[in-house]
DNA sequence: ACCAATTTTGTTACAAGATAACATTGCCTC
DNA sequence: GAGGCAATGTTATCTTGTAACAAAATTGGT
């Protein structure tokens, strides 16, 4: 099977071998897409290879840009749809804090509550798994935002 | 003394005497801002007022257009650097979701780490008391986000 | 009281982010 | 191959947010 359980949470913090991230995840999309029926049409499939490339938060015109390099559109809608069918499908996440969007790395493990760790001092993201603790009673929770926003342990470094 | 610790969180979903939200928290702003040496200028003190009779999330714009119709300003940095002040101050919070902003109720009670539980029938949006379970380590948090969208009790039962 | 430094306000002009609305094309089903 | 639905293309506009600089007010030192 391919998912592990996120084997180390601050991966993104740390070199890497990011060509793994890309083709995983998109094999990943690849199979939930095929068992929801979502078609993941040439630009979504580009758009998320875009974020995993990119493999830090970008903005929809950032998105933009690349697609238009390309030939694939040079449209607000057209990076706002893609984004969009990422998002509900699990591909992919928005970070509320940055306006922008990220891909989920490893999107089979979902129904997750998804937190993401945002460096103010190098921009990179990491998404972990994080539950809220006991919210009160008689509000029922559909969705959750959690970002924290500080530095990690090489920015913490080079800041001392 | 005046603050209790936020008797019942989920107040805002009922109805309650709200002048007394008002007035606690404007007297509260008043203690915070001369204990600390920040102003709370007219325009500063004016949106504070705004934002806690409007008692739900309003955007910038809501609020110039508020400051408009009284005299105070027009131009979107008069709203911007007002809300900056407030929120640097503790005295209102950024929903991230909504691109909007609310005071905060009890701003004395503060360090603390602030969620939002926002109902997507009414839009109210309630104010809580969340700490953040394990984050890992090797990671310095300064700001949390935490937000939840959802259904709050009465919202429920209508939709039912 | 006066001066200098700092903070706050006023204003212009944009930049950045996002969506409504409608026309068109492609895809699947019968 | 006709009808229905999902996806794309396109226009135009709306909302949200800021950079930059000028003017006024406040503070603090002497």
């Amino acid at each position: 099977m391919a998912h592990e359980k996120n084997p180390d949470p601050l991966r993104e913090f740390h070199p890497h071998n990011h060509d793994h991230c890309v083709s995983d995840a998109m094999a990943a999309a690849e199979r939930i897409c095929a068992s929801s029926g979502a078609r993941l049409t040439p630009v979504r499939r580009r758009v998320l290879e875009i974020l995993l490339e990119g493999h830090r938060p970008m903005g929809a015109y950032d998105v933009l840009g690349r697609l238009d390099e390309e030939g694939l559109g040079d449209k607000p809608p057209v990076a706002y749809r893609a984004l969009g069918f990422l998002v509900d499908h699990g591909l992919a996440h928005r970070i509320e804090r940055l306006n922008a969007f990220i891909a989920c790395p490893h999107p089979e493990a979902e129904g997750h509550g998804a937190a993401f760790l945002i460096c103010r001092g190098c921009g990179t993201v990491a998404e972990i798994t994080a539950t809220l603790p006991d919210l009160p009673e008689g509000f029922r929770v559909e969705r959750t935002t959690v970002e924290a926003e500080g530095l990690c342990a090489a920015c913490t470094e080079k800041a001392a």
